[in-house]
RNA sequence: GGGCGGUUAGCUCAGUUGGUUAGAGCGUUGCGUUGACAUCGCAAAGGUCGUAGGUUCGAGUCCUAUACCGCCCA
């Protein structure tokens, strides 16, 4: 029994019930599964691993841009029948949670210093219960079919096995080190960061001017500029580029440390540019990179003036506990009244900020954990440059390569609890560094067992690095690891190449031997409607959540997959949403017509099918369609092949053919049946199509279409298979080959709709009331045999009066009380009392006349020239047509306006 | 400083082996509602494809230069 489907989709009412079906029914699950009975190792996976979200974190349009387009490939690939696999999860997200954490934790009063690590990891953990699973029900809610019974965290046992496991085999291969190096360190985190957690902003500053007075007394000074006087404390030489004649004569003296009077050397050192500034640098090598490397080269003294939270130490004395700006508002001041200050200037500075806070991040020396990076950085530059994974789009090979060319050792150690604590011991009694797989109790080395664990836990990315193998089992060799092992594709934003990407190519090449994914999708940013970077400050976030419940799941994910084309940003406007919320309605219309089409067909057929030319046409179409997005599909291009469904869903499908389907209907007997067979057979594929898009609406209507489809006997689009059982395990149409007759029932429908359109055309002109029908002559000419099966369509889709319109090769009545006109040759001449101004009917014709004219003489000029000779023979023939065309259409204008 | 992307209709954007007077959505204008859909239909207006050269029978598409906007790296 069928029911009434609603007069609009109603995706609040549909949703949740598939999703829910979808996942209980196992479909979710790869289709051939090495955990259960009955797995074929012949048949091909297909694998996602998915960038894993924060836990603590909430949906962004980020999120949905990236389910959306891996549950694209992943329905498509499962619907081609391959064993499709999504393995989701979620990242601990060290720093981000632990600063959520600490957050709420201060809104009871509490510190994470007063409660101690273990207790405030306690406290993390239950956050992580109470929320973690907002964030993955987002995902469900986007519609995305992972198989979530392999869901992994990245702190989970399993997980945590592996990066003990991986973090052992570098330390052992000598690819980890410990020790004092120069690092970005944020102060309000009170932890290193890596290179890639800062940002570098211009901001408006001053360059100040002092004198660096010499230490012999003569009261020479070298006049010297920074940009933060309070690392003037820490400063340990002078620096002058050698040949700079002002200062050669001062190199090897000393000078005297404004305010605290220690003396340092004036030292010669190409790096110095003589035209900045003063020409004189002073070298602060435990604070400043750069200075760092001069430090290194001369043997420099490195002076620690910070703290961990960035106030001064006792080294900076005496402004030992001050604030670093207000220490430089001190100093400077206190400069002044000594006679030291020359100017300050305006200036603009480049600060580095904390990615994560925002705060200015300061270099330090601190010593910290590293992974010797360059051998594992070789092995990913190589799998790239030799194809065993591809990046697409492809221009970002090139950032890939130059970033991992020029790649700095990667500082590993956080100075965070919560996350994989490094798993490194250090004995108490003789000073043994113990790293180890289990946790020892003793030192093997002497026996002790005063032993503590380094205290530090490893990036996230570390974690995030194995992701694609640690997910599947890894260190084991589980069947899930042999089977759907190396991953697919790993679909990501572009920003994060770097950060992620380029970390699981050097892991996965450096632990298991293979790429950890044969291709990279990258997809660009979502911005707002206007281009602009989406923020909280701006106000202009858009929430996919509130988006979803306005507009449904399915014109998000449209929205999105069609908006973008691979690694572009996207701009996000709810008004595209709105009107891909109308396209699911459209599609959701179209089938509750289809189905009463069903419902009122004939059960059976008398005889073999006489096609007409619009089943001709919708079916070429169709096949059209069906080679173009697979080959689009193929290219990773699924913005264009969405763009090309709904064109031919809604330009061809629904504006045309379902039109003249209810003609078709009305003639009944075989007849309608056949149309109602052309309709289930259209539908279904094009709902076969959509599915990876819109899986929602698609899967709804599906079912009601099925059910439909087989009380009255009807194949699905691939008429040789059954229906399955739901849309999500459906088979991916193909379009077979050409078979011939294709291009003819275009051209021929082709005919028919410029006739029809330049009809309704004038009826528009003339304002002529739309339920008045019209009687039409046409003289057909060489386009009869075309046009003689067409006419109730002709006459029914322009309003035309059928009884009385005739069509013949040539029109032998009186025509001249008719309005005529001339569309691909044939002449339709309608009968109107609007003919009333002929003289404004002659200024139509002839300005027709004149285009036609123009045309005439830019094809004959064309095919006169070189291009008839040297350009392919199609395409020729296609303008030679072109040409007949016109010509023959000027013919018959020409013949009215005589 | 180096690299990348963008510049196409009023707005936001498509346009991937170069094929011959450029497409969509939104917006605008006119007409339309008794059966698939007003979350709609029919019709229309609207573009020298940033600029200047070049290659080619043919360039929005390839090459060179240049302007502006954005991003990444240093």
């Amino acid at each position: 029994m069928t029911q009434e489907l609603a007069k609009a989709y109603d995706f609040r009412a549909t949703e949740q019930r598939l999703y829910k079906k979808w996942e209980e029914s196992g479909y979710f699950q790869p289709s051939n599964d090495p955990r259960k009975e009955g797995f074929d190792p012949s048949v091909k996976p297909f694998v996602i691993a998915i960038p894993p979200p924060n836990v603590t974190g909430e949906l962004h349009t980020g999120h949905a841009m990236f389910v959306s387009m891996e549950d694209l490939m992943i329905r498509y690939h499962r619907m081609k029948g391959y064993s499709a696999l999504w393995v989701p999860g979620t990242d601990h997200a060290g720093i981000a949670t632990q600063m959520l954490v600490e957050k709420a934790l201060a809104q009871e009063g509490l510190r994470r210093d007063e409660m101690g690590r273990e207790e405030f990891l306690r406290r993390t953990w239950e956050w992580k219960k109470k929320y973690g699973q907002r964030i993955t029900n987002q995902i469900r809610r986007l519609g995305a079919s992972c198989d979530w019974t392999r869901e992994r965290f990245t702190l989970d046992d399993g997980l945590s096995k592996a990066v003990r496991e991986a973090f052992v085999r570098l330390y052992e291969k000598g690819l980890i080190y410990r020790g004092p190096r120069m690092i970005n360190w944020s102060p309000a985190l009170r932890t290193a960061v890596s290179d890639l957690e800062v940002e570098y902003s211009e901001e408006p500053g001053f360059l100040y001017f002092f004198k660096y007075m010499l230490a012999d007394g003569s009261g020479e000074f070298i006049p010297v500029a920074t940009t933060r006087p309070e690392t003037i404390l820490g400063d340990t030489a002078v620096a002058v580029h050698p040949s700079d004649e002002r200062y050669q004569k001062f190199v090897g003296k000393k000078v005297l440390v404004p305010i605290t009077n220690r003396q340092i050397p004036v030292i010669a050192d190409e790096y110095v540019t003589m035209e900045f500034g003063t020409g004189a640098l002073k070298i602060t090598p435990a604070h400043d990179p750069n200075d760092y490397a001069i430090g290194i080269n001369h043997g420099l003294e490195m002076i620690n003036i910070l703290d961990t939270t960035a106030h001064m130490n006792e080294n900076a004395a005496p402004y030992t506990g001050l604030d670093r700006f207000e220490c430089r508002k001190h100093l400077w001041e206190d400069m002044r009244t000594a006679g030291l200050v020359i100017k300050e200037q305006p200036y603009t500075l480049n600060i580095p900020r904390s990615q994560r806070g925002g705060e200015i991040v300061e270099p330090m020396i601190s010593t910290q954990w590293f992974i010797k990076i360059q051998p594992l950085a070789e092995k990913a530059l190589n799998a790239v440059r030799d194809g065993r994974t591809k990046i697409v789009p492809e221009r970002f090979t090139k950032i890939y390569f130059n970033w991992l060319e020029n790649i700095r050792d990667w500082c590993i150690s956080r100075q965070l609890w919560w996350g994989h604590r490094i798993p490194v011991w250090y004995c108490e009694s003789c000073g043994e560094v113990i790293v180890s797989r289990e946790d020892p109790d003793h030192c093997p080395k002497c026996g002790s067992a005063a032993i503590h664990q380094e205290e530090d836990v490893l990036d996230t990315w570390f974690s995030s690095g194995l992701w694609p193998f640690s997910t599947l089992g890894w260190p084991e060799q589980t069947p899930d690891l042999g089977y759907f092992y190396p991953t697919s594709v790993m679909e990501t934003g572009a920003d994060i190449l770097f950060f992620w990407v380029a970390r699981m190519m050097m892991f996965g090449l450096e632990f298991t031997g293979q790429v950890p994914f044969h291709t990279v999708y990258l997809h660009g940013l979502i911005l707002d409607k206007d281009g602009q970077k989406m923020s909280k400050t701006k106000g202009n976030v858009v929430d996919p959540i509130e988006v979803m419940e306005n507009f449904g799941t399915d014109a998000l994910r449209f929205t999105l997959l069609v908006g973008s084309t691979p690694g572009h940003d996207t701009n996000l406007d709810i008004k595209k949403v709105e009107a891909n919320r109308n396209f699911a309605n459209k599609v959701w219309n179209a089938g509750r017509f289809i189905l009463s089409a069903i419902k009122n067909a004939p059960t059976e057929a008398g005889n073999e099918p006489e096609w007409t030319l619009a089943d001709s046409w919708i079916w070429a179409k169709l096949k059209g369609l069906l080679r173009d997005t697979d080959r689009l599909f193929k290219n990773y291009q699924y913005g264009e092949a969405g763009r090309q469904i709904y064109e031919f869903f809604w330009s061809d499908f629904a504006d045309w053919y379902l039109e003249i389907a209810k003609i078709q209907m009305n003639e009944g007997g075989d007849r309608a049946y056949y149309t109602a067979m052309t309709l289930v057979r259209v539908l279904d594929a094009c709902l076969r199509l959509l599915h990876p898009f819109t899986p929602f609406v698609t899967e709804e209507l599906w079912g009601y279409l099925k059910e439909a489809a087989l009380e009255k006997g009807f194949k699905p689009f691939m008429s040789r298979h059954p229906w399955e059982d739901m849309l999500i395990s459906a088979a991916w149409p193909e379009a077979g080959n050409p078979e011939g007759w294709e291009d003819e029932a275009i051209s021929g429908f082709a005919i028919v709709q410029e006739m029809v359109r330049a009809i309704r055309n004038l009826r528009a002109e003339k304002k002529v009331k739309p339920d008045r029908k019209l009687t039409a002559l046409i003289s057909a000419g060489t386009k009869l045999d075309i046009l003689r099966g067409q006419c109730a369509m002709i006459a029914a889709l322009a309003s035309l009066d059928k009884d009385q319109s005739r069509l013949s090769r040539k029109i032998k009545a009186d025509t001249s009380a008719y309005v005529s006109i001339v569309v691909s040759g044939v002449e339709i001449f309608l009968d109107m009392a609007e003919k009333i101004d002929s003289a404004e009917d002659l200024a139509r014709l002839e300005k027709e006349l004149e285009t036609i004219n123009s045309q005439i003489e830019r094809l004959e000029k064309l095919l006169a020239s070189d291009f008839a000779n040297k350009a392919p023979a199609p395409v020729v023939d296609k303008e030679r047509v072109k040409l007949k065309e016109y010509l023959e259409t000027r013919e018959k204008l020409k013949a009215q306006l005589g």
